[in-house]
This record gives C-alpha cells, structure tokens and sequence, in this order.
DNA sequence: ATGTCTGATTGATAATTGTCAAGGTCATCC
DNA sequence: GGATGACCTTGACAATTATCAATCAGACAT
C-alpha cells in the first residue's frame, strides 16, 4: 500500500480511534488495488473474503434475482462497504462494481474480525458505522414503501442539490438507467418523471439539472429529516 | 423487574456474554411493563431514550410520510428493537405498537451506551446483532425491488410455512390489512394475489393457510437463500 | 465525414397496483 | 336473536408503472 494512503484510511471513523500498533497491523494485511471502470468487484453469494474500502472513484452496489437487477447504493470515497457480511463471516447479499476508475483497499476479513476482537475502540466504531449504514436502510426502504417514484426523484433531487453545494444547477452524478435502477423505476419511467417535474420548475438538459425554485419542488417532495437526513 | 424475566434476558445473544456485575447494573435499571394490544410504545422522530425488549407479545414497527403508513417489521420474542437509534442516540426512525398484549423490558438508552462504552463484550454483541439487523433490511429491501407483490406474498408463505414448523397447513400470524402493508401492498390488492395463489394450490380460508403443492409454489416464489433464508 | 455504439427519449400498449364503493362474514354485545 | 362493528372481499374503474419498438443524440473510432 502507498504510503500517503495511509493516513486518509487511518482518518476514517473506522479506524481513527484504533490503536496504534493494531492499525499497523491490519495496513500492512491490506492490498491497495486500482481498478478500471464497470469491473466486478464482488458477486453476490459469495464469500466474505476481504473488507473494501473505495479511496477513489465509485462503487455501485447491486442485487439479482430471477434475471432482474437493481442498484441499491453508490459508495463514495472515502467509506467501506460489505461492513456487514464480512463481521458476521456470512455471504454478500450484494455484488459491487467499479462505476468509474478505482482505488481500492482490500483488508482480509480474517484481520477485521481479528482486529474487531481485539480492539475494542475499533468495536466500538463498527457499531456506529453499521448502525449508520443499518438507518440509512431503513430511509431507503421507508422511500419506496411510503412514495412514488415521482416523489422519490424529487426527493432524490433536492438532496442531490443539497451533497453538491446547494446551487440551483448540477450535474447527475451517474447514468441516468442506473439512477432509475437506484430509485426503482425503469429508464423510461425516470425520463417521464424528469418531464413531469417540469411542471415544477425542473430544467433537465442532458445530465445537467437546474432546480428553478426549490421551494416549488419542496411542496411536492415533500422531504422529511427521517428519509432525507442522510445525517439524522 | 420480575426476578424469573432475568435468565430469558441473559440469555439473549446481545447479555449472554456481559460481564456478570455489568448485567446487573443494567438489570437494576430496567423497567418490565405489561401493555394491552394496540399501544403505541415510540413515536418515530422522537428521542431514543430507552432500548426495547419484546419478552412476550408482538410488537410493529411501521413508518409514516405524508398521511400514508406501512408496517417494516414485527418484533417477537425474545429481541430487541430500534438498537441502532439506541447506540447513535439519534431519533427513532420508526414508531412500535404492540400487536398483542405483551410484556417488555425497557433500558435507558443511556445506561445502555454507558455498558456499551465500558464492557467490550457487550459491544461485540451489539455489533453482531446490527449486523444481522442490516442484513435482514438489505433482504427485505431486495424483495421490495426485484419481485412483484405476487412473488412477495408467495415467498412469504413458504418462508412462513417453515417458520411454523412446515405443516402444510398454518395460521397467518397477523391481520391480513398488515400482512398486506408489510408486503408493501394494498389489503385489495392482497386479497387478489391470494386468489391468483389458488393456481398454485394454495387455499386460504380466513387466517388459515394450506400449502397443496410446495414445489408448485416455489416454481412462481423462487426462493433465494439470499433474499429469504433468515439465518445467512 | 461516416458509421457504430451506447444510452436516452418517445409513443403505443399492457400489466400491475391502487382507489372507491358496496357487500359479505364473523365475532361480540345487549 | 338481532344489531353492531371490524375486517375482508369483490367489482368497476383509475392511476401508476412496465414493456416493446422505434427513434434520437452524442461519443468515439475509422
């Protein structure tokens, strides 16, 4: 691994309050790994072999079943994924792929757990990691039993506007088919939506968004801090 | 707190391995109150102040936005509930009301994340129930946007039927309106889906169930261990 | 520039799901 | 027994969402 990761990885939630002799241990386990885009990662089903951690670029977090497919998160530096499987030592539930180039960081979920036994500052910051990543679930899941997908989009959209610095016009941050896929619509679907938010002052060229007046977009979306915060 | 609730307590995954003086500290802190059927217990949005334990009963965990409500999960004995907003001290992110008349044990969060701070144990035991609560959620979520409400409710069923202990014949467990809301459908929209699960051979007269023919029904369900084991 | 590719859009249509209104069933309570 | 009420079911209809096929737009390579 290169040495000036190091101290972003050592930054994270994670890891920051780990002991010291400990982190290096589990560096110096770890694989730093550059990635092209749209390559597999993980299959779903498999094995939990290592914990990931994504330092550039992005990952694309998605399940099957039956021929179907669907997005179910976007990681974004710097944060790990497949926390989960790899602490209970139990399958993905997810596959993950590369969606643009990638730095990524593979630490043997043998030493995780090794490590996760041990230290109990690094225990401690699991659980808050995975009690983060287990509301963020239940947001997502109270937005698709609770809205349409024309509400979802319009909630997606203010709190996109939000992430990216709060101006009135912004750039999608990923294809627009897998947008859909995240908001659990079809592509089709999603371009009918766009339109139908024209009605509220959206302006939608290409992958360029213009939100013209949030406060009008707001009475539809409707957002709450209980599905939207992604703090809260 | 009813010195026979104890050893139950104990006895769950998240006490077993708790230092013996730490358990009775929390022990001495908790309150066991008995409720009747259909009381509400938390309010989402509010403060997390105690940790919940269903000893006895049923209890609901449902959302609400914008006048709608739909049911995430049922809680039974012997488990805890809304532990993620227990250990971040953050708003519940769901409401409860129990189902049946039932008994609960209720730690102040506080106490909760003081034992949690200081007895690494019982973090690890915190860790490893968030993970699967996780899981659990990923699953449910992967149902709600890779199957129609017919695949769901068929899933259920066999899932159900194995639970039960794999008679051919069992009882739905709650209301049909909440199966239905738990499903992610509408009570009409499930009464349909039953009746289209007659071309499966399955028989339903009011709450209970007969499975004629399981192959047949899992050849629409396709169970995935991925989506439906409760266990991986 | 031309062709090729991928992704986005559009239109027509169908499937799924939801809504509303009306009955039906069953247990409970006077 | 008959009324009451809660829940479930059914039918007719509407809204939402998906599917299929065709076209379009832009990126890229030849």
């Amino acid at each position: 691994m290169r040495p000036d990761d190091i101290p972003m990885i050592r930054n994270l939630d994670l890891f920051r309050s780990m002991a010291e002799n400990r982190f290096d241990i589990l560096a110096q386990a770890a694989y730093l790994q550059t990635f092209p885009p749209r390559v597999d990662l993980i299959t779903e089903g498999d094995r939990s072999d290592f914990l990931h951690i994504v330092v550039e670029g992005a990952v694309d977090l998605f399940a099957g079943w039956n021929g179907r497919e669907t997005s179910m998160a976007t990681v974004r530096p710097v944060s790990t994924f497949i926390l989960a499987a790899t602490i209970r030592d139990a399958p993905y539930l997810m596959s993950a792929r590369t969606l643009e180039k990638s730095r990524i960081i593979l630490i043997p979920s043998e030493d995780v757990r090794t490590a996760f036994d041990a230290d109990n500052d690094f225990a401690r910051a699991v659980v808050r990691e995975l009690a983060q990543c287990y509301r963020s679930m239940v947001k997502a899941q109270k937005s698709l039993k609770l809205r349409s997908s024309l509400e979802r989009l319009a909630n997606y959209l203010l709190r996109h506007q939000q992430r990216t610095g709060g101006n009135a016009t912004f750039d999608l941050p990923h294809e627009k088919r897998r947008l859909a896929s995240f908001l659990g619509m079809t592509p089709e679907n999603l371009s009918r939506a766009f339109r139908s938010l024209q009605a509220y002052g959206v302006v939608v060229d290409g992958m360029q968004i213009t939100i013209g007046d949030a406060d009008d977009l707001r009475k539809l979306a409707k957002p709450s801090p209980l599905i939207d915060d992604p703090t809260s």
